[in-house]
DNA sequence: ACGGTGCCTATTGTCTACAGTAGAGCGGTC
DNA sequence: GACCGCTCTACTGTAGACAATAGGCACCGT
């Protein structure tokens, strides 16, 4: 049997330095398969093989399963085992509503920022962001871009918004990747600036200013395409994808 | 051991008719501990005695514990076993604004009601809820109002957001759980009046309307006495605390 | 008498093994 | 030749056993 490694952080808890329980590792590593593409949406997934690739037990690796399942990321039929999640595009317009809602009432609850110390941390999101531009490293700005949208929801200092936030990132980066194919996303300067203005608003403390921006800052990046690649479509999602066109459309 | 009899519905999956898995048994059984007062916060829960208690081994105990752990009822420290999670009044704060926040969102995204067949649902929830006030019984109109809320959120057709609303609703339960003492709740007829009026503007079609008497609506049931019982106080919980007081006087 | 250290027990974390079921492939029958 | 039923296999669901750790307790030293 090949040893754990156990190179990723925990998922959670745990004091750090502790390695972290196999159900963390399990969870870290499926979440990245899936995020990357080594898993393909539909595809079934069997627990022996993934044990085995993963060099743990099925327990374990049962208990990260039904975590993921309720992250979003996986689909549990009983007796039929496991799938990636396959998005529709109502999924797509649920998962982009709830995330501008998160948003929005991040800043609603946290924007005359209380805790300055709490900005420390989107400046320093922003400028990882802005160096990983610079270097063209498409990778590292949209991992650090997360992290900065993370940022300005945690200055509410609301743990269950901010946690949610996080799961519902995850399936963002689930819907950038089934695009990633049609994705042609290099516009790093503009991007970077519209970032930079929007940490701006926020420490100017006008929360109705940032929202605004929110509104028209809302990254196009995940939906392009994406309509030619899903099935499911309702009235509901049609209609609200060309509303989100329209909106973005002057950016 | 006693042989688990399989009486509550599944969580969430699985073909009407087969039997839920282990797992929904012991997250529904936990629940129900937790939410009944069972389990008291802070005390310590041990797998063995938890596992034998429901007649069932501790795999699919423990795939439930980390379940409700994920819904936020129970708080997994590594290595130190699980506890029924400890609420502070930030975490009430943090309950009562997302709560808000999700009905609004919901109502926004689905009040001019697309599908009528939707409204069926919230209809039977206040049929029931109206009963249960003239039978006086308690217990079945919590139950029924806590169906009837969700079903005002599901008619935004948001899966997401009406799974996040549940679970969020399971943490509200608790709050009043731990208020339960000092609880003296019974004016059902004004309850129910204040329901059957928000369901008349759901009907009539206006989102905003539904919004403002949903912020009059608001529970403070659940709120009653929560300061004298609770540690941990931020500014902004308590600074929060007399806000909603103040909104919510006039009922 | 008090503090530190080592052992010991109970509990968590994990693994291997067993039972039951769903789907696929094959053979039989109409 | 096509359709239905059976068997067989592989996987999920569950159980019980093993390993590792943390907290408690007693004992020893000072």
């Amino acid at each position: 049997m090949s040893s754990p490694v156990h190179d990723t952080g925990a998922g959670t808890p745990g004091p750090p330095g502790t390695p972290p329980s196999l159900v963390d590792y399990a969870a870290n590593e499926i979440r990245r398969m899936v995020l990357r593409g080594t898993l393909v949406p539909g595809e079934r997934i069997t627990e022996p093989q993934l044990s085995q690739q993963l060099g743990i037990s099925r327990p374990p690796l049962r208990e990260a399963l039904r975590l993921l399942e309720r992250e979003g990321l996986l689909l549990q039929q009983p007796r039929r085992g496991v799938t990636v999640m396959p998005l529709t595009l109502h999924d797509v317009y649920e998962i982009f509503t709830l995330r501008r809602d998160y948003e929005e009432l991040a800043v609603a609850l946290g924007v005359p920022v209380r805790e300055p110390e709490r900005l420390q941390r989107c400046r320093v999101a922003l400028q990882l962001m802005e160096r990983a531009a610079r270097a063209g490293d498409e990778v590292a700005w949209s991992e650090h871009a997360f992290e900065f949208h993370t940022s300005i929801v945690a200055l509410s200092g609301h743990r269950r918004l901010e946690r949610a936030y996080r799961s519902l990132q995850l399936q963002m980066e689930l819907c950038m990747t089934m695009n990633r194919q049609a994705r042609v996303h290099e516009d790093f300067r503009g991007d970077a600036a519209r970032h930079r203005r929007l940490l701006d608003l926020v420490e100017a403390g006008d929360p109705g200013a940032v929202v605004a921006e929110l509104r028209v800052h809302g990254d196009r990046t995940f939906l392009d395409g994406i309509e030619v690649r899903l099935g499911g479509h309702t009235e509901v999602s049609l209609a609200w994808l060309e509303q989100v066109r329209a909106e973005t459309a002057h950016r």
